[in-house]
DNA sequence: ACCTGAACACCGTTCAAGT
DNA sequence: ACCTGAACACCGTTCAAGT
């Protein structure tokens, strides 16, 4: 039997989860090649065998970050099939949850970390394969008059983005205590949500 | 006469002022303490006679960026002191102003470089402030019937969390361009913000 | 094909020293 | 008080070399 060749069988997804777990530990500013390197147990010019550049790592690892959101957030749309605000709902649920659980990852995919998106190809391919879901929450929304007729996709990016905008000025530290103090993200979130979802045709 | 004893009066409001710059120029990636130094003509090791670190540099510069923030906000709101509604959607535009003038600073101001920023009250302080104004609006909003009753502390994250979610993905560019090309960024947000007018009592 | 180690340019930070 | 220059540890990236 052969001792392990090469370390590991597919060091490049070792590196992806290495650098998740940097991200998780020490934050964005914690991030470095070298330090992926070695807690994937390599030498540190290994990784350009796998990855051009930093840029490059940071893409693979946002364009993971984004195929485990965009699979929750598919969940639940599914498990709310029947139920357009509903689906609009636990989305937002499924979104907040995901940012709460991978504040690292979260971070470095919305964060400019990552300066020339269009060189990515599977990145912006997730990226906006999320987006078109919002999309169709959007438009089953309007269907069913919970939302106004503006169109879908403007409808889509204001929705998004008041979630994510939300979630982003939290974390960044932008809201003061006096208010997280009486009112978690989610509380905050659901009470937009249905805010939303009141401009539609009336109940 | 005397010679200009020591390059600036003013070396600390120079690193600030070369920081911005460079942020425009290069972006957040682009920022580098030996730049900002060389940019104002100083040693690399003078900025510490004035700052403690870079992450103390960043935070006078969003502290900076704030405040032109703040002051852009607070003449649209006094613009049109008798007009809630105006005042809502006049703030939304300076807001998106400042941040297409300044997509450096607004980047800065808004990404995680700032990992600490509790440790700088100034910072704090302007930011709160700012969100007091939104705080404002929406309370005035409320009164005049243009709002829902919702706590307006949620209220003001809802609709400034908007605004600015909508700026950063578009910014970071996770809105695909089929969109771009057919809004640009004031109309989505002027889509959104009168979306969210809507929802307050009939007009 | 996959990995190592030396090397280079650049960065943040410290510190003794100069005016 | 305000600034310089040498020094140190760390980083991203390249490249010749090893299996």
């Amino acid at each position: 039997m052969r001792e392990k060749k090469y370390h590991h069988g597919d060091l490049k997804n070792a590196l992806i989860e290495a650098g998740i777990k940097i991200l998780s530990e020490e934050g964005t500013g914690g991030l470095t090649l070298r330090k992926v390197a070695k807690l994937a147990g390599v030498s540190h010019s290994a990784p350009y065998a796998h990855f051009a550049d930093k840029q490059s790592l940071i893409a693979a690892i946002s364009t993971e970050g984004f195929k485990r959101l965009y699979a929750e957030l598919d969940a639940a749309i599914l498990a709310n099939a029947d139920n357009p605000r509903r689906q609009l709902m636990e989305g937002a649920r499924a979104y907040v949850q995901f940012a709460m659980n991978n504040i690292g990852a979260f971070k470095v995919m919305f964060s400019s970390a990552l300066e020339k998106e269009k060189d990515y190809p599977s990145f912006v391919e997730i990226s906006h394969k999320t987006f078109e879901r919002v999309v169709d929450i959007v438009k089953a929304c309007q269907a069913a008059g919970a939302l106004r007729p503006a169109p879908p996709e403007v409808m889509a990016v204001a929705v998004w983005g008041q979630l994510h905008g939300i979630i982003s000025l939290i974390l960044e530290g932008q809201i003061s205590h006096t208010v997280l103090d009486k009112f978690n993200v989610w509380e905050i979130v659901s009470i937009s949500v249905e805010q939303v979802l009141s401009s539609g045709a009336p109940a």
